[in-house]
DNA sequence: CATGAATGAGCATTCATTCAT
DNA sequence: AATGAATGAATGCTCATTCAT
């Protein structure tokens, strides 16, 4: 096992990150090949060209693998976000950047981000409790941030902090299905037909 | 089977109806209780008090069963948009009572909407390719036709009809994401917030 | 599933009766072949020539099934054993026939008793709980309630309970173990052996 | 390998012995809490706070670690045993010296008895022949020859030395097993209680 | 119209062992 | 002397489907 003693983290050991990164990669690809739901270990295993059981050597087990890539897609998402976000002073700025941000990590991050995406939708604890029902609070912090300010400064009208977040959150997520549909979407191209429409809708009279 | 001229569809009979009305409601009970990974025909079989072999009866299988699901439940929502667009002439009128209908018809149906959009979300084909690619072009086909009317009545901006188009879809899925989150939410009254934040994003000048 | 309703228990059908008693006896067969330890449910099925998932059909699982061996063999030997010694009324003809009655259950049911007695010893619960634990004690109050009587009666010395009903079930459990060793061992002799040893032991001065 | 001349044997080495010796402790502890079944190479690995290989290094496989457990406990209490019986000359008190000798063993060493006893029932060689049939012969010569002094003596009654021998080891292993059902039991006292009623059953008339 | 019975494929996981370092 | 890495075999179990009645 690796190390045997860490209970559930790296162990440090370069062979032992790069395989948990392979594991990590062949799981993303296989979700996105074949969806959560046939998303067996035998299958990212195949994939990865690997034996079963490397995967369980390496993780405590599928619900520790699946949650590692959700976990390390949307941190690596957050941390490209809010570089981008505190790179501007102005609200409408700072949000325009939140969308710019996460539109062009997913344009260039389209497999991880699909993946992560699905088995947050998809996966469920052993009480059948979603994924996303347990992690969604802290992701929406700097958002939230971002609208409170706005309003507070008044280039923001004062619209319901909930229904504000939740809508550009989803208009965002709109854009990533929307490549799924169509792939030659221009995501950044997107991001400026939306920018105009979310700050519209939010902007005072 | 049924009746071996009607393929897969129903075959006129009463009890046949109810019967596949009452195995489609544990369908959907069952996958809101577990998610659709574990709505397995064992489980809404338990659920409807029946023998799992009733379902195969009166379904071809699973596959027909949860399209059944996804079906009806869009089939319904369908009609009540339409017949709320229907009364209104004015586009940001009909914009709103599309959006106010779907929210309506969310709270009233949250269990039937949850089930047929976490199926559409995750079922794949025997291809593996997702429900929510094959089926998405005619749904938006009424919301395309209010955002162009609008726009060439000159109260709606010169938007991006794709992006327009995939927000307010996302936006008004991100309100039953949140009553998912937090059941306490007034559906009808996030409407009332979101219908100004989508106007406004739209609205000329 | 064998009727889908009930909970655990058999649903009365013969054929359904029938089938679970073929899967106890490949059980007892398998447990007395390859030991409880290596004991399958693969090697059980291929044993009844039935595919595995027949098992987990008509039991609930493993555990259901061993369970069922212990007290299916248990049971028979309990009612052979509390008919014998309810025609005897002397305390220590009682013992006697106790004693005679188990080891002459032994001889006709060699097999099913072996299995049954490693699957006590062995067996454990998720909670590493060993069975032999949980049933011990009702099954010795028979014993018990004859030494009990035998020394208020005046005909056995007044020896510690415990100790006596627990060299008596021991003393016969030694038996079998003879048996097994030597599996020419005649058990109706045995008895005849061991009955004035244990009456020995216990008898007035 | 350790040597690679001693194919299955210790190395003389001192740290050798205390490895082994560590390893043998901690598979004697795994065996007693989770069970012959589920005391894996990993558990007791983990007991001991070493890494698995380290046991397959110094054993030449989970048979060898376990056949030493059996072999380290028996020697030990056969050790015990036998210089209490041979301070007595008298039959009858060489049985006695007998039982309280490996009931003050059991008392003293109640873990190790324990697993040793639970190993030996359990465990099956590659043939699936259980451990217990290949060993028990030399351990009840010792208890042989007391009986069959006695009886020569006179001072025992001409009983089936099968039977007698058979009675006195498992009436012995019940002291155990009560212990186990109920830990406070006192195995000393148990076997004061014990003494006379095996004694009265073989004494002569 | 309904269902008990059966089944093979697939699932995540545990296991003892081997090997290179 | 020690161990991290890897692996194939085996485990109990769930599943959708088929079939005879």
């Amino acid at each position: 096992m690796r190390t045997e003693t860490s209970p559930s983290g790296r162990s440090g050991t370069f062979i032992e990150a790069a395989r948990r990164a392979q594991i990590v990669d062949a799981a993303i690809a296989t979700v996105n090949k074949v969806g959560y739901h046939r998303a067996s270990l035998a299958r990212i295993a195949a994939f990865a060209g690997i034996s079963k059981s490397v995967i369980t050597y390496h993780f405590d087990g599928k619900e520790e693998l699946l949650l590692t890539v959700v976990e390390h897609v949307f941190g690596q998402a957050g941390v490209a976000i809010e570089a981008a976000v505190a790179a501007e002073r102005d609200p409408a700025a700072r949000l325009a950047a939140y969308i710019r941000a996460e539109l062009l990590f997913m344009r260039d991050e389209r497999e991880s981000m699909l993946a992560a995406m699905e088995i947050l939708i998809s996966h469920r604890d052993e009480h059948d409790v979603p994924l996303y029902l347990k992690s969604d609070d802290d992701d929406t912090v700097l958002l939230e941030s971002i609208l409170t300010a706005g309003m507070a400064e008044g280039v923001f009208r004062d619209v319901d902090l909930v229904v504000a977040t939740t809508t550009v959150v989803h208009a965002i997520d709109g854009a990533i299905t929307r490549a799924q549909v169509e792939p030659a979407t221009d995501l950044v191209a997107y991001g400026e037909h939306l920018i105009p429409l979310l700050l519209g809708g939010l902007a005072t009279g």
